[in-house]
DNA sequence: GTCTATACGGGGATAGAC
DNA sequence: GTCTATCCCCGTATAGAC
């Protein structure tokens, strides 16, 4: 009875399965992407597949439940924001780390392509990430910014439009190395970019001068 | 002889063609995209569509050509980025509306989406992206603001940072409105952000305050 | 759980009549 | 230039043996 080992092969073939369908999905889109080739990728036929997943789109949301649970770990109580809020630039230094990490991580990568592709196309896929992931990130990022405003370490603005602009950039610079991580190519130019981005941004922002 | 006439019938179904594809890619992408359905919502078989384009990627071809040749009108003399530079904010404020009028046109905002998910998945629309697009604005732009240093305006800072920061905020504010769009949800929220998005940029690098 | 074999629909593309 | 008819491949999915 193989189904109720503690640690049955099964369950190693529906991880393989899963990450062969994310590097096809983030390279070829869904609809670019065959049962066939992910199967073959697995190394075993497509019928066989078929015990492991329902069929083809619920491969699709598998991934996409991964794509979302590795968003940044956020604690939106008022006293976590407070203590974020006080460590002024050093928070944000924190926040930047953890997005350049993700941006360099190659399964991240993948999966930010993936996400990338399909959010122009699937409507599901577009609420899933407002409501996990831009939702949560703005409205935290842009609480810090107005206790920091409060705090006095930050010129007075709105919020929101603050918040806005620090995820543009880091948006932004993500796409770019994206583009060139798609082809292989250097991204030694964004080697320190993030930081560069902080340190400008927090120029533009911060009283102390 | 229809191939003759100065307006030529065919040339309107040519053109009906890349239009019926433009959108229909945008919606669905290229491979999730059928030369049938192309032809039908032009109101023709497959076959007639033969006679336009060569193949299915001669049509893709095509539009991608539409959408490097829609960019900002650029002229990189120095003169140019001279006077740009000493119109300071007012040249930014040019330049966003441009951006922002682009983001709410229909057609434009078709290209967009096209771009997006065809920017993922084709090295050679990278390619053409990042020459066409991305180096020159890139560079046009961080040359105006070294020049609006040397003019005072602005305060000292990496211009390339500085012209990456500004278009990461146009182009992540575009893309929140084209996730919008594509679930034909309101974009109110965002009828003001662009010139936000500058006053909040401005407030960060001007000197004279 | 995996295999072989197969059904079935859709997609790209062409031939030839009008 | 457009049509009808057709070809062949590829993709998803299932049946049944091992």
């Amino acid at each position: 009875m193989p189904e109720n080992k503690g640690f049955e092969k099964g369950k190693g073939t529906k991880r393989k399965i899963e990450d062969a369908a994310m590097e096809l999905f983030a390279e070829y889109g869904y609809k670019g992407t065959s049962v066939r080739k992910i199967a073959a990728k697995v190394g075993i036929r497509e019928s066989a597949l078929y015990n492991h997943f329902k069929n083809k789109e619920a491969i699709f949301i598998a991934i996409t439940e991964r794509a979302f649970n590795t968003p940044f770990s956020q604690d939106m109580s008022a006293e976590s924001i407070q203590a974020s809020a006080k460590k002024g630039k050093a928070f944000l230094q924190k926040y930047v780390t953890e997005f350049k990490l993700m941006s360099f991580d190659r399964n991240s990568e993948k999966l930010f392509r993936f996400l990338m592709i399909e959010l122009m196309q699937n409507p599901l896929l577009r609420e899933g990430f407002e409501k996990r992931f831009r939702d949560i990130n703005v409205k935290f990022l842009s609480s810090v910014f107005f206790a920091m405003m409060q705090e006095g370490l930050i010129r007075s603005d709105d919020p929101m439009v603050m918040a806005d602009a620090f995820m543009g950039q880091l948006f932004y610079i993500r796409l770019n190395i994206s583009l060139l991580k798609a082809d292989s190519r250097s991204t030694a130019p964004y080697s320190t970019a993030f930081e560069k981005a902080l340190d400008f941004f927090w120029r533009g922002i911060a009283l102390e001068r």
